[in-house]
DNA sequence: ATGCCGTCATCGAAATTTGTCATGTGCCTG
DNA sequence: CAGGCACATGACAAATTTCGATGACGGCAT
């Protein structure tokens, strides 16, 4: 440990760990801060010598975070807050009107909520009205005016090049390995809601692909959908971050789902200074850490 | 600008620009941070770049901040205050246990407010009792074993090999011009209470120095002194940091007051680990910014 | 067991950042 | 208007940071 008073916490530093804990892994992280493994490993390095302590518990495959280092974490997450916010604070200019803007369910507890926190704080003359709906029902709403902007899932096919990529998600064709489908047959399905927009392409696949599927229930949350695919009930498409250990993934006779993707898609108003900064914001934000988090 | 993601604010330029305020200068803090003068002019400079906008209003003499620059002041005092909790909280070892404290009243507007509150925060198990006296009433009562610690006013000369010394002062003898001092009689002398310890250094110097002290005013707080000083009742001892622009130094004919020094001086009893942390971090955070910030 | 794969540590070289010394500039004061 | 003070600037040296390559280690499947 180094003298007392020279020490210090590199900003950089505490994004690492940070991202670390948020990727899961000095490689993945690595890779979202735009800096090579080795880089980021030896930061983490620096780090723990300074401090004269480990932060992490190094395996291959797993890395965990000892006690010190859950502590650092915490100081890192209100340290960089406060830090990304005079970085922001001090490129701002004077804004004020409002915004309309719609969430997912699933994005609202992600850093956006963050981001909007901040924003309100640092435009208090800025209006920010948010709705939670379905992307589906979203999407209907900017085509008609209703936001200025919205969070909503598409198909990777569909992105639109104005529209600002969050992170990307891979379906899967899931089931509980007890559940065993037989040949011919129609195949049980466990669907979400009417509105959720990759249900369509489930049930359209019955056309296209030969396969039969029978909706056996219906949920609006992923957790629902995910207690009736443990306990057997039928198949599903899942997340990959809705996984669960006891799934086992379909590959064979099932046609391979496409890949989603959450976005910022603007409305069709033209001009809103107010929205172009909090776009600028979550993309901002995207970039440094690599994408969202989203609690699974 | 660079690159708005790529952006991040250097912990150690943040400690700048926060000495650079609180020394008044560039320089001053520079001898502050045991840097070179051009380094932390380097570091704003880089730091101004990096932001897009100016912090300072460079001149001779009066450096003053930009509104951009009082900004990320107040973000730079949370930040750093953040940093350097969680760098304690990371080296602390569990304490509990009692500590009676004695402070000036001078003091307890200063940095040492955060480093106490900080200190109850890291070390919700120790009691820490304060009390604020005078200095001849604190040094009376860490003899008797009252007191564990105190911060006190010493002459320079009376420094302890044990003491911490947080800052030194220079005392000097001051008028208004519009007093003229008739030679041979009796000087009128604006004195502190009765237990300000100088004040009997400057009444014993009446039989040495052949100056003859009367003493037409006393008060106890600084701020009568000052007032009493300006509307030229007479004169008095105060420190550098009460000085007002209207005021003049006597140079002849007084004898030179001896410097003071605010030092941490501990009490009689051996072993006390929360004491000896608190110490510690009062003397970390002394040496980081080469002193203690206190208002005048 | 054995070999493969993914993850992380470590090493030397290259690149970048940071600090120092020496010097230049502008301003205020006597 | 000279001298001093406070800050800026440029060149160079030192330290730090990054990268790419390589090696070690553990998990997993064969």
């Amino acid at each position: 440990m180094s003298d007392l008073n020279n020490r210090r916490l590199e900003i950089d530093a505490l994004r690492a760990i940070w991202a670390i804990r948020h990727h899961g892994g000095i490689t993945r992280a690595a890779e979202a801060l735009g800096l090579s493994q080795s880089a980021v490993s030896h930061k983490i390095k620096r780090l723990e010598t300074s401090l004269g302590c480990e932060l992490l518990n190094r395996r291959a495959g797993a890395t965990a975070f000892t006690t010190a280092g859950e502590e650092l974490l915490d100081y890192a997450g209100r340290i960089l807050g406060l830090h990304d916010e005079a970085l922001l604070s001090l490129s701002k200019t004077a804004l004020a009107g409002r915004i309309a803007l719609g969430l997912t369910e699933d994005t609202t507890c992600s850093a956006l909520a963050h981001i909007l926190g901040r924003f309100r704080r640092l435009h208090p003359d800025v209006t920010v009205r948010t709705q939670v709906r379905m992307s589906l029902v979203l999407r209907a709403m900017l085509e008609q005016g209703e936001l200025d902007a919205a969070i909503v899932q598409v198909f990777a096919h569909e992105v639109r090049p104005t529209d600002v990529i969050l992170f990307r998600e891979t379906l899967h064709w899931v089931k509980h390995p007890s559940l065993i489908l037989p040949n011919g047959a129609s195949v049980p399905f466990l669907s979400f809601h009417d509105d959720c927009f990759y249900r369509h392409w489930a049930l359209d696949i019955g056309q296209d692909g030969g396969i039969m599927l029978e909706t056996v229930f219906e949920c609006a949350s992923a957790a629902g959908i995910v207690a009736a695919v443990s306990s057997g009930m039928g198949v599903a498409l899942l997340n990959e971050r809705h996984l669960r250990p006891d799934m086992q993934i379909i590959n064979d006779h099932f046609p391979v789902p496409p890949d989603l993707v959450y976005v910022v898609r603007r409305g069709r108003k033209v001009r809103n200074a107010a929205l172009d900064t909090l776009v600028a914001e979550i993309e901002s934000e995207i970039s440094r850490y690599g994408g969202l988090a989203l609690a699974s």
